[in-house]
DNA sequence: CCGAAGTGGTTCAAATTTGAACAATGGCCA
DNA sequence: TGGCCATTGTTCAAATTTGAACCACTTCGG
């Protein structure tokens, strides 16, 4: 269990100056910038309101709210669903996509520096299979509940 | 940087699987059971607001408001700090330390199912290893700030 | 074609979280 | 001693998050 304690106190501390860094350089949450990241990784930059939820893993309502923000400040724009007059695609703007790539390198800086570089390739490596599995179990374990 | 992506949706996916379980079985969000249990294991069963505040990882205010709830049900107390008169020591009563025993059993289920039990030993090792290098890296940035 | 059952998103109130501002001490040094 | 600065915890308003209740629409099965 030591290894759990251990997780829990590292990820909280990454997760703090991730959140740190953002803020103070673009003024994003780590959630803003993980779904204009999705976006602009999606093929068209557009993305459904669900899938995103899902990736981003915020309720449903959190993510609606998230983007209300985001669209405040231009930075995505919502878009009917072409096969589904139900769905509302999230699109990354223009100006979304250069606020990215303004953000972007100091973002990957902090994260190289707390975990990236401190691992050796295979540790790397490691990891990456690790997180894998545990997003398998966890998706056959939620499957099992409804 | 396929790694952090991959670290990323599974510790979102992990903590919502945590917290789901442990919000049904005893009605504690999972900061809440991290209280606990770090209280638990110091000597005397108490410690000082802020220690608690940095292993939990939670703002200086959202400890207070967090404590007020816990003691509200009754699992934990509030003492003054003999050796300093600001200090507050939150202290665990013999009630949290029976909600506790309680609660482990299904929480420590969770983590194994989820996170331990997926690992070879080598691979659990290398991740105690790779948190602790997080956890000393960001201690040292943060120390470079101020 | 019709209605039941599901999905996808939003809305709403309530709970939580945060950061800044405060009040109260402690500690250090001239 | 006195003054100045750092620390401790709390309070407060504002921002965020969540879950439940709700519409609008889609999909099936008859």
């Amino acid at each position: 269990m030591a290894a759990w304690t251990a997780y829990l106190t590292a990820s909280h501390l990454l997760e703090r100056r991730v959140e740190e860094q953002l803020k103070a350089d673009a003024g994003l949450t780590h959630a803003q910038y993980e779904i204009l990241a999705r976006l602009s990784a999606a093929p068209g930059r557009r993305l459904r309101m669900t899938e995103l939820a899902r990736t981003v893993v915020v309720s449903k309502s959190g993510l609606t709210y998230q983007i209300g923000q985001l669209e405040k400040r231009g930075l995505v724009e919502r878009a009917t669903c072409p096969s589904d007059d139900r769905g509302v695609l999230a699109v990354l703007t223009e100006q979304g996509m250069r606020c990215l790539e303004r953000t972007a390198p100091g973002h990957v800086a902090v994260v190289r520096e707390l975990l990236i570089d401190l691992l050796s390739p295979d540790e790397l490596e490691t990891m990456a299979r690790v997180m894998r599995k545990v997003e398998a179990a966890t998706h056959s374990s939620a499957r099992a509940l409804p």
